[in-house]
DNA sequence: GAAAAAAATTGACAAATGTCAATCGAAAGG
DNA sequence: CCTTTCGATTGACATTTGTCAATTTTTTTC
């Protein structure tokens, strides 16, 4: 499994065996089937976690009991509750599996080890923070700015992917729409 | 001016003043007028910009000439267009000063070099980066979730200076929604 | 492949938010 | 001090989106 990992940072950066045998070092793996959780709200978020397989989410929910998908993730990405692992704080967020997905863990102060003995790594993953970031931003400003079409629209193009491999209320929570609208949106009554 | 750049970095890290003697050498100094711009839209961002004092935003202009703002920024905090300055695209936003601000600009060649020589500033930088990613999430997460008078709520609770200092229109703008719906969220019809 | 479960659609209606125009009030400039 | 401009409010109405319940369709499971 660790495989995907090497060839993933290898894409990225130039990187000796040597290294990559550190980063090995230092990592853990987990498999989770359907459903299981990654991390429940409540929980501090111990590692940063890398997807060799599958596909994830992160979602609250509230108290009406309606999910609210924050993110969805999938091979070659990263996954984890940024706030939880960084201060230390129970997270407000569930991460789980929507498919069976394979996992590569690296504990907070592992990863931190690993990230100045190895500086590509490091680099690397300031890089993929400073693209989330651009993401975010990006999705702030999508979601302010369009209609409840134009998202749709928009994540579809941009997301094709999920767009096929995941159930359409969890695009319409990730929208921040209902099911129905989303429905509606992809089914426009016959104008005459 | 620089002397607030100073104050700032001290309160957040230990630090010689050698080395404010680098990162001030690397610095630019400009001030801006109500409503002048520090970036528009077209320009390709080039430098990171720390605020000594004033007021300032990012907006969007849609095609409708609608203007969607994604961040207030006042001082002590950091302003710039990640994207562009990043990857050297064009930015599709407008930076612009709501109130008289003076700036400290750092050059994005500058800054890697100034990170580089002074480490607890790249750290400094990294972990701020790292906020504002969580930032980002928890906004993304507000968005998609809440109504528009919890929104309004929640941004007064976070923000009660900018509440107090930012036109409402403005307000209505980066919370996502037109300024008759936050007058009517402020001014509730009489009950009876 | 039948039964059960999950996902998506649809209808009728309610609630939230947007649009456009008019007015009011404050404050900024000459 | 007056006038002009900008910001905020309000009303009437349109549009979008949500809610709830009933069906239909698809997928899963045995």
């Amino acid at each position: 499994m660790f495989e995907v990992f090497k060839a993933y940072v290898r894409r990225q950066t130039t990187i000796s065996d040597e290294e990559l045998g550190i980063l090995e070092s230092h990592a853990k793996f987990k498999k989770l089937r359907k459903k299981q959780y990654l991390l429940q709200e409540g929980d501090v978020c111990r590692y940063h976690c890398f997807i060799a397989s599958g596909l994830m989410r992160t979602y609250s929910v509230d108290g009406k009991g309606n999910e609210h998908i924050i993110r969805f993730a999938t091979k070659d990405w990263w996954i984890s509750d940024r706030e939880s692992l960084l201060f230390g704080v129970p997270s407000k967020f569930n991460i789980d599996a929507i498919e069976e997905s394979e996992l590569i863990l690296f504990d907070k102060d592992e990863m931190k080890v690993a990230m100045e003995t190895v500086p590509v790594f490091g680099q690397l993953v300031t890089d993929i923070l400073n693209k989330s970031f651009v993401i975010n931003q990006n999705r702030i400003h999508e979601v302010i700015s369009s209609t409840a079409e134009e998202k749709y629209q928009n994540f579809v193009k941009r997301y094709p992917d999920f767009a096929l491999r995941v159930p359409q209320a969890m695009i319409a929570s990730y929208l921040g729409i209902t099911p129905e609208t989303l429905s509606r949106l992809r089914n426009p009554k016959p104008k005459k």
